[in-house]
DNA sequence: TTGCGAAACCGAAACGTTTCGGCTATTATC
DNA sequence: GATAATAGCCGAAACGTTTCGGTTTCGCAA
């Protein structure tokens, strides 16, 4: 394969030139440039990656840790914010390496190997439930000793200072909440996987129900172990919650995420329920899969793709500047009313 | 951040030495080979692999391009192939970098742009519904033409040989039906995406009622186009077909994949019909999801995580001998019976 | 014509490894 | 005890870039 000095030869200049005319640092003669550039042409020359990043110290690629144990990418939270990572990637001609491996090894640490082989300059961590029960402040006080740019996404239970993308989320139940109110609903259920409100996995039940009660609303959550929702555990505790006489049954279902709204519909529509006449949908978390159901669900939050963006940009910076104090960027997101309310 | 010049000088040899030790090549005295070893441990001395690669002509690496337009990940066959991919890439100690863009450029070559860069060795291409009406030997042959190392995965629709792992599939809908008549099936549903049986996108419908004679079965199959299946479509189509009266809908449904039979299930247990009691639900392509749903669905063939395991493992042995002609590596499958039948 | 600043161009060093050939010390063989 | 074979160890070159510091050339104003 073609190098710059094969490059440079036949354009009939110094390898350096060669190099600095390629890279913009030198005009050149518009003699001289067009040659160079007819030799790359001539020979289909294309710069070796590992070269130039061993003379610049940057890799040009990013490490993506997602500890998992199942399939975990498909989840759509996930794959949404994959989506967004790899949009602004091809923006940001980086490269993404994937260190989906579970880091179980005692003192392993999310990523680490990769930094310290220099594969990578940075690291964005997508912690799921599987990372439960992990210190994960070893891992951050870890990449930070080694001086990784970390951004951290999704679950995070340490208590380190870390640079995380989150969404402004705190708002969704209640302005979800009001918006049900205002259509009237008194009787409304909650579909969750028993995280988010509080650490350790186990949902807040009375927290919940104040929420509820704030608005004049009677409710009886309803939750799932971490993991089930995907095996089908939504779409049963669904029916098992439709399957109610009508006069006991919620008017209206709020849902942690889009996949579960999805599950219940499924019931509901099985079940010849009507949607959104005799039952509201409504989830928290948008996802995109939501937009696309059979019918639209009510939902709240920026859509993954633009966590995933931002982290990545938010990475770039700190791969830029690594000496900036952690920081939180929390992407404010928004009620989207769609057919299912 | 300690080269192996410093842990050589810290050991007090010589740095080939230090290397020739560290890399097995040589022995060396227990005294020294120790020295050089703790001197690794004092400095924490992580080899740069970007040097080691410029060295020795492998990266280390291997692309994998998917493209794509809706996030794809999301799709349970495909998050299998990745789990496998993962799974055998820990063990060979190969780094995994995502190519996963859309490569819609006028003549823009599926991953030659990551082979040419070296920033890979070879390429794994999951080529999914989205590379539909590409002209995929353009791909093939102008990555032959790079000398790029090339797995093929899912959906090929070239005339170019190349390398690539498949389902034995042809047989998986015999079986499957062998199967069903064994039960005393007589009227047999069929739930498919309308492709794999022909090229173009469109079921052959001819071909499936012929092989549904073949076992005195009548049939009626329904088909969803590409992408409506994971928008809900699935959901509706099998309602559609379930809300047939009894003595018209079928006894038992095959479904081309997992995805689909859950959708079934799911829509059947809404409407309360009994599985398998008065719906035997059947699946040709084994998922993971499959084995997980409420009445785990029976299915066939080798699950999606072995051909990612085979295809990253043929994509090893391309690397090492790069000479070989294409071969197609056909995982055989067998009848998995489980609750759904 | 002279002087001067800017641009063009070049050679060499550097990034951190592995590897080749050669030298020396050690061990095995007779 | 002499010689051959082996293992230990080393210096230097190489991988393909970028970059630094320098020299030459050019264009323009005085």
């Amino acid at each position: 394969m073609a190098t710059i000095v094969d490059v440079a030869k036949r354009a009939g200049v110094s390898l350096s030139t060669a190099s600095d005319i390629l890279n913009g640092k030198l005009k050149g003669t518009a003699a001289t440039a067009g040659r160079v550039r007819q030799a790359v042409l001539d020979l289909g020359y294309r710069p070796n990656l590992l070269a130039r990043r061993l003379r610049t110290p940057k890799s040009g690629a990013i490490g993506l840790v997602v500890p998992f144990r199942r399939p975990i990418f498909s989840s759509a939270v996930i794959a949404d914010y994959l989506a967004g990572i790899q949009a602004e990637q091809e923006r940001a001609d980086l490269n993404l390496v994937l260190a989906s491996r579970r880091y179980e090894k005692p003192g392993e640490i999310y990523g680490a190997d990769l930094f310290e082989s220099r594969s990578v300059d940075g690291l964005i961590v997508i912690a799921t439930r599987e990372s439960y029960g992990r210190d994960v402040d070893t891992d951050v006080r870890g990449l930070r000793a080694l001086g990784c740019p970390l951004v951290w996404m999704h679950f995070f239970e340490g208590r380190e200072p870390v640079d995380r993308v989150t969404r402004a989320g705190a708002d969704a139940w209640h302005e979800v909440l009001e918006h049900l109110a205002e259509r009237g609903h008194k009787r409304v259920g909650a579909l969750t996987v028993g995280i988010g409100l509080k650490a350790g996995g186990r949902p807040n039940v009375a927290h919940y129900a104040k929420r509820f009660e704030s608005f004049g609303m009677c409710t009886k959550p309803e939750w799932l172990g971490a993991g089930e929702a995907f095996d089908g555990g939504a779409f049963g505790a669904a029916m098992e919650i439709l399957r109610r006489p009508a006069d006991e049954r919620p008017t209206a279902l709020v849902c942690e995420g889009d996949e579960l709204a999805v599950a219940a519909l499924q019931a509901a529509l099985g079940m010849s329920i009507k949607v959104p006449g005799e039952l509201a949908l409504a989830s928290v978390t948008n996802t995109s899969i939501g937009a696309t159901a059979a019918v639209p669900i009510t939902t709240h939050g920026a859509p993954g793709s633009m966590l995933g963006r931002m982290a990545l940009k938010r990475l770039a910076e700190l791969i830029e500047d690594p000496a900036q104090p952690p920081r939180e960027v929390a992407v404010p997101g928004q009620l989207l009313v769609r057919a299912s309310t």
